[in-house]
DNA sequence: TTTATTTCTAAACAATCGTTTAGTTATTTT
DNA sequence: AAAATAACTAAACGATTGTTTAGAAATAAA
């Protein structure tokens, strides 16, 4: 044994957590990150590999930091009213974030649309597959819809979703809402 | 007057604007620019000045190449009939070219919101706040309506069509109807 | 056919990208 | 206190970015 690491990783790959989400990837430098994060490149090649590894872990910090969202809702049983709950919860993580625009895994779903990252993309599938999976698992409990009619719910709640972040990019409180309101009527 | 120009302007425009659909703005190289257009850097460079002036008249080209499409709904008079039918040929345009994914001036949205680009960024707020307007002058033609619904209606189509244009770059064509469809449920 | 002008090719530009390395500093173990 | 080990700083790496330039090729006007 020798020096102890001067930084601790979950900290640091916040801050770079809050760096990718305000500029996207391919707009933060590794510069950026170094001022950002507070520690030389080597100590964040050590820690991280390269900057891929650098925004994967910060994925997972997002993840983390929207766990207990995520588990509320998984963990409700009133339906509809949850799904509604959990888009009015996805909001707010926004809006306490002041200068981070929009979802994080939304943003990143967008510029790696474009890009063969067989990586970043795979998750990103994920992430959607499990979000419909469980807006279907909401929808399911009520007795009145057939399971067609579940499936084009889910499927129009997950677009939905894409325009509640586009949303939350430019639009002002009160119209956001709004939008949560119409895309429930459907509902 | 000596040498005339061996490409004709419009013709490169069209190719450098497919290669920017496909790949998005940052990820597109001068070196792809220059294969695809089929001209060196030097002439790319005296016909439109920098990078930004391929993109700009590029987004020109893609407007020029929906002008019909817009024209035939700004003419439209049947209210939100037209504006679903708007809906409809905006998707039609992403299936009739199969490597381009989504709406260009959507992605275009999408990949500067997080950066600052006055020019771009002015170009898209003002595209969208004439989409919006568009969508208020249509659905006015209807006299059940009271111009507080309007303002939500217009306001939650505009975000809709983030979601329309998220759909073109994943979903299958059956998806795309249903959500169509369950957006206008709503109008 | 010569001259003037424009476009062409191809190489080079400085700046920045992500990444690596050499050498110093600090801490633990012997 | 000496040796070993790990983390630090800071400079350099090659590759690629968008952009410019020098010189050859081509065509219009004289």
């Amino acid at each position: 044994m020798a020096r102890k690491k001067q930084y601790i990783e979950e900290e640091v790959i916040d801050k770079a957590m809050h760096l990718f989400w305000r500029n996207g990837y391919e707009n933060t430098s590794m510069q950026m990150l170094e001022k950002e994060m507070g520690i030389n490149k080597f100590s964040i090649y050590s820690s991280f590999g390269n900057k891929h590894g650098i925004f994967l872990e910060s994925i997972k910090s997002y993840k983390n930091k929207t766990k207990t969202m995520f588990d509320t809702f998984k963990n409700a049983s009133n339906g509809v009213t949850d799904i509604k709950q959990f888009f009015n919860d996805s909001v707010a993580i926004g809006f306490q974030n002041n200068n981070e625009k929009g979802c994080l895994v939304t943003n990143t779903y967008n510029e790696f649309s474009l890009i063969e990252d067989e990586l970043i993309n795979k998750q990103m599938t994920v992430f959607m597959d499990n979000l419909k999976n469980l807006f279907i698992e909401k929808l399911r409990l009520d007795p009145k819809k057939d399971e067609d009619t579940i499936q084009k719910q889910a499927n129009f709640l997950v677009l939905a979703k894409h325009g509640l972040a586009a949303a939350t990019k430019v639009n002002s409180q009160k119209e956001i809402e709004d939008y949560i309101e119409m895309t429930f009527n459907n509902i």
